[in-house]
Order: C-alpha cells, then sequence, then structure tokens
DNA sequence: GTCTATATAATGATAGAC
DNA sequence: GTCTATCATTATATAGAC
C-alpha cells in the first residue's frame, strides 16, 4: 500500500527512484524551491504517479528525511574502532564520521538544511537523532581516556566531543568556500585532515617543554 | 531613485522596514518559502508598495544580503585585541567573532543558508566575504605566534583558524538541537566556550608529565 | 500503476486611482 | 509613495481513461 511513508521501510523500485529524485533536488534547493514536476520530471515520471505513491509533497519530504536520517545512522553503528591510544581512537572515529558525512552528501545537506529551519523544533529532533549517537560515543570515549590517565581532568569531554563534531560538519559545509581563500592551502582529504585536527586537539598548539604559561 | 539595491547603500524608512521583515523572514524560512505578500503583512505595508522600492523579489533578496553582509564583517573590522599571549589574543578574537555571529543572528542564518545552496557559486562567494577576513586575521596570529616560539612549528595555521572558525559557526547553528542531548551539559555563554576551545587548542587534551595542573 | 487533462489556489508582478 | 483591484503564471493536487 502507499501513503504511510513514516512507518514504511521498503520501497518499489519506482518510488525508489522518486525519492531519489526527490533527495536531490531537495538537498540542492530546498523544500519550497522544488516542484513536483520538476521531481516527477528527474525521476523520469509523471505528476500524478508521485501523488500515487505518496500522499502529498510533505509527505514525500518526510520520506525523504526518514531515510537520508536512518541511512547516515546506521552508518555509524557499524564502525568499530579498534584498539590503540585514546588520541588513535578518537582520530579513527572522526575520520570515520566525517567519511560518513562525505559518503552521504546529499543526506548531510538536508539534515544541515534543517537545522537552519527554526520553522519548528523538527530540525532540533532530526540533529539529534543524526548526531546524538556520535556525540555520546566521542564523549564516552574522551571519559575513558580521563579516567585512564591518558586525558587531562580538567576539560570537558562534551566540549572536546563538540569540537570534533563541528570540525567535521563545518569542513563539509564550508570547504567549497573556503578553499578559494588564499590563506587556505591544506588537502581537502579527509582522514588527513582527521588526523590534523586530532593532532591539534591532543597535543595542543602550545609549544611543548616550555612553561605553560598559567593561563588567567 | 529605486530599483538599483546593489549599489544603494542608504534607505528611507519605508525601505528599512520592508528590509527587516524581509531578512527575518528569508532567515527563518528560504528565499522560495517567503511570499510577497508575508513581506508586505510583516513590513505593515503593501505588495505593489514593495514593488515600488525593489524591483523584484529577487532584487529585495539581493539588498538583503548584501546589508546583512556588510553589517557582519563591518562590526569585525572594529575589533581589536588587546596585547598578551597569543593564546589569549585567540581567545579574545574568537569570543568576538562568536559575539558578532550571536549579535546578528538572523543575517549569520541568512549566510549558512547561501552556503548549503549549491545553486551557483553565489553563496561561496558571500562565505569568503564574510569569513574571509577573520580567516585572515586568525590565521596571522597563530602564524605569528609561531614565529615568536609560544606555538608549534609542525601545525597548519590555517587548520587551527579553520577550527576555530568552526567551532564558533556551529556553536550558533546546532546549540539549539545539541543543548537538549543528555551528555550535552556545558553552559551556553559564549564566552565561557571561547575560552573552553582555547584552553583545549592551546593545552591540548593529553595530560603532559605533571606540569599542567594549575588552571582556572 | 501509469498516463492526459484539468480543477483550484497561491504566487510574482502590474495598472491605475489617490 | 501608498493603496485597491487585477493579470498571468505556476503550484499543489485530483479525476478519470488505459
Amino acid at each position: 500500500m502507499h501513503k504511510e511513508p513514516d512507518t514504511k521501510t521498503s520501497y518499489s523500485a519506482g518510488e525508489l527512484a522518486i525519492l531519489e529524485a526527490a533527495e536531490t533536488l531537495f538537498a540542492q534547493k530546498g523544500f519550497a524551491a522544488v516542484s513536483m514536476s520538476a521531481i516527477a520530471s528527474l525521476a523520469n515520471t509523471s505528476k500524478p504517479n508521485i501523488y500515487h505513491h505518496f500522499k502529498n509533497k510533505n509527505d514525500l519530504y518526510l520520506a525523504v528525511m526518514t531515510t537520508a536520517v536512518r541511512r547516515t545512522s546506521t552508518l555509524l553503528d557499524k564502525l568499530e574502532v579498534s584498539p590503540g591510544t585514546f588520541s588513535e581512537r578518537l582520530t579513527e572515529f572522526s575520520a570515520g564520521q566525517l567519511d560518513n558525512i562525505l559518503g552521504h552528501k546529499r543526506s548531510t545537506q538536508l539534515i544541515l538544511r534543517e537545522t537552519l529551519t527554526e520553522d519548528s523544533e523538527h530540525g532540533q529532533e532530526i540533529t539529534r537523532l543524526v548526531m546524538g549517537e556520535v556525540f555520546s560515543r566521542l564523549v564516552a570515549m574522551v571519559h575513558q581516556g580521563q579516567q585512564e590517565g591518558e586525558f587531562r581532568q580538567n576539560i570537558d569531554p562534551t566540549l572536546a566531543a563538540f569540537l570534533i563534531v563541528s570540525a567535521n560538519m563545518f569542513f563539509f559545509q564550508a570547504f567549497p568556500a573556503m578553499q578559494h581563500i588564499p590563506e587556505v592551502d591544506f588537502s581537502d582529504d579527509a582522514s588527513a585532515y582527521s588526523k590534523g585536527i586530532m593532532d591539534l586537539l591532543t597535543n595542543g598548539m602550545l609549544q611543548k617543554g616550555e612553561i605553560n604559561v598559567a593561563s588567567t
């Protein structure tokens, strides 16, 4: 049957074509800027056929968002982290998340777009759904690293996790623009980026061996 | 005269009301989701009156974006940084940028939204316009800090600047959503946040021998 | 399930009075 | 400069044939 996308978990070939076309366009232009005609055209079908499979435009959007969220969050669960120092584990996990983001650009774009729409709390809910798990695991890693003595005690694990996630998300979001700023010269290699930010986060910027100038 | 918003730098009271209403709605919902009627209604005027002052919807949007960009980037120039260690200067500058962002939420939202629209390279240009200067100054600070021996040589100043900017932008963008994740417990005080991330970036997460214990 | 054709509502934009 | 009234276009959504 059709018209219950919220609970639906498998789609026919035709429906998948519609969903993919819709996801592409919604990600590129946003909900309101995309017409059902445009979706039909990209999906190589007709407008009424879309309405046969999805109740209305909003339901189609919900179906797209649901599959996007499912896709990005399930891939995360599979991300096993090999043993090593906690710095290494964080680096690996961070690289995994960035890979996940870059491997699902359309979904990520959709979710970020939703974040900016303060229409309802719908966007916030989706953000939590997608990033809550990454966040929890990062916080847990940092916390454990503290307990085992690898990390300093007087840092907020939440803050550290937040920094890692923000670096990854912003890399995706702003890199195309930043790339053309003269000062920006680091490569767009995701794993190199992950290593770079984790090196900064673990070792810090200060010269080692120097006196750590007593902070304010 | 009217209908040349690109070069225009001062507006009448009526035009300002229209621009403000338009900025609010465009920031909340995005260009396509906002109707001229809605803008007219919020600005307490009529649709034809908007068309009297602005050539069309797209020109109105351009005028809104132009003033938004001008507003956020000029405030940055005024940000003087007091002397001190480079860690302290970076902290102050970062806090200044975050203040700037939080003080112009609508403008920031508009710009971030534009970043996500891969319609043209227009969004990228705006991003560079708004963030290029912040970026340059951050990179210069880090670089100078390296030359004067405060910071390690083997870090990429660009990467450090990127981390700071991303932390600030993402704080604005995702904090409302993240706030409700159980693990997130740090305050939403902007300057405390800036101090926190700069502490992490300068001192790093690793336990450094035994010298580093005295802090906050 | 998929189409052609169409109903209906809303949108961007204009004409013309004051 | 600001309005009422209106046009032309496009949008979502449906009816009904195959």
